[in-house]
DNA sequence: TCTGGGGTCCTAGGACCC
DNA sequence: TCTGGGGTCCTAGGACCC
């Protein structure tokens, strides 16, 4: 059976969630910024008709935007997750089977759709999150993942009703001449100009190309993706939640950091958080890398990063920022300034197979799981950083990042619920 | 003066093994 | 003089996504 797949995209995801809250907005030029408030990293359509590309550091274009009116905001993540979460319960409630792809987009399967009338779903989902949300979006649907979010674009830039079907062989050949090959899902820009090279331009180009070439110069992704655009299935939904193999946290400062001790505070409260996020997912790890960025100098800057293993696999903050903080002693070198410092987690598995493989309980590896598991209990019913690791260092922390721009966390704070005035 | 953050997968090449 | 074949694991780097 021919599979259906649509694809909901959100318009200018963060541009569009701050301007729920701030009506008076609407219609105007809105943009979103990158922590540190350095980068554009959304914009509503105004912004984009200015010709302010996606990325670009905000003293590039702040002018421009100051002389058009524009609304600046430092990115708030706590708001567009509570509201991306909102529009997810309204999507679930009408598919048979969703994948949230990421914050602003997901999949959802139709092909058990009970009715075949996917434009009046497609527009009923559209309504519904518009007055539930306050959050406009695209949808696209095609035979393919691949199909389903070109026309979802197409849908976004091309069309008049926000639903773009592309169930027919001439509507997707229509589709594909239209769309430019950067704009494939799958084809970076990298592939892009490397395929403009051979005088290729649009998908339909790329789309008639004999697999042995395209496998050869793209390799086994570039030739999924071409057979998507061609109109067979061959992504599938991935709706379990799969563990992270990975977690990793960093920042760029707000200043230039020379002190070891500013550098083990920031960087002992990123592996505070993402050893929270990992024993969220049930998982344990067993090592850490830990990376520092320096300040330019003879404009380049050079990155430092070193691994340091645990010994066995663990799920505690304490052994963790110990280990975080050895290799940073390492990599760290007092003659120069940093700008960004990082940890990853890596050698993550499930704690499952950790705990079958031991052959002798160990005490206080369950004492330690279990004080673990209680200060993330507080930390999650009283507010994060209730209790924390004196190295973290917080109350003489000075690296954190400039976010002097942020809206009010109006639907996760009771003290920024917004006031209504008679 | 000034440039984000968090992920995944694939491939090539080296080390090592029998 | 001459130098196999097949495999695994790990890492670094490159490409992609939002």
């Amino acid at each position: 059976m021919a599979r259906v797949f649509a694809l909901i995209d959100c318009n200018n995801f963060f541009a569009s969630c701050e301007r729920v809250f701030r009506p008076d907005l609407w219609h105007k030029p809105v943009a979103v910024l990158s922590n540190n408030d350095g980068c554009i990293i959304a914009r509503s359509n105004e912004v984009k008709a200015l010709g302010v590309p996606m990325g670009v550091p905000l003293f590039k274009v702040e002018g421009l935007l100051k002389q058009h009116g524009a609304a600046l905001f430092s990115a708030n993540f706590t708001l567009y997750g509570d509201i991306s979460q909102r529009i997810t319960d309204v999507m679930s409630s009408m598919a048979p089977a969703i994948e949230v792809y990421s914050v602003d987009e997901s999949f959802i399967d139709l092909t058990d759709l009970a009715s075949s009338n996917y434009a009046a779903w497609a527009e009923e989902v559209r309504t519904r999150i518009w007055h539930e949300t306050g959050i406009p979006v695209s949808i696209g649907i095609g035979p393919s993942k691949t199909l389903a979010k070109a026309a979802a674009e197409y849908a976004k830039r091309q069309g008049t009703t926000g639903t773009h079907l592309v169930l027919e062989p001439s509507d997707r050949l229509q589709l594909l001449e239209w769309l430019p090959l950067e704009d494939v899902w799958g084809i970076g820009r990298r592939f892009a100009a490397k395929l403009h090279a051979f005088g290729l331009r649009s998908a339909a180009d790329v789309a008639a190309l004999p697999d042995g070439w395209i496998l050869k110069e793209m390799t086994i992704k570039g030739l999924t993706t071409v057979r998507e655009l061609r109109g067979d299935t061959i992504l599938l939904l991935e709706q379990d939640e799969t563990e992270r193999k990975t977690i990793s946290r960093s920042r760029s400062f707000g200043h230039t950091i020379r002190n070891i001790h500013q550098l083990e505070s920031a960087v002992a409260t990123f592996t505070a958080q993402a050893m929270v996020k990992m024993r969220a997912q049930d998982s344990v790890t067993s090592g850490i890398v830990t990376y520092l960025k320096t300040k330019k100098v003879n404009d380049t800057n050079r990155n430092l990063a070193t691994v340091t293993s645990f010994g066995e696999p663990s799920v505690d903050t304490g052994t963790a920022i110990q280990a975080a903080i050895e290799g940073l002693a390492r990599i760290y070198d007092a003659d120069f300034g940093y700008q960004k410092a990082g940890i990853i987690l890596v050698g993550i598995q499930s704690k499952e197979a950790w705990q079958l493989s031991l052959l002798m309980p160990d005490s206080k590896r369950g004492k330690r799981t279990d004080l673990m598991s209680a200060v993330d209990l507080l930390n999650r019913r009283f507010g994060p950083e209730t209790i924390w690791h004196a190295s973290q260092n917080l109350r003489a922390a000075r690296w954190h990042s400039k976010h002097e721009l942020r809206s009010p966390a109006y639907t996760t704070s009771w003290h920024d619920l917004p006031t209504l005035h008679r």
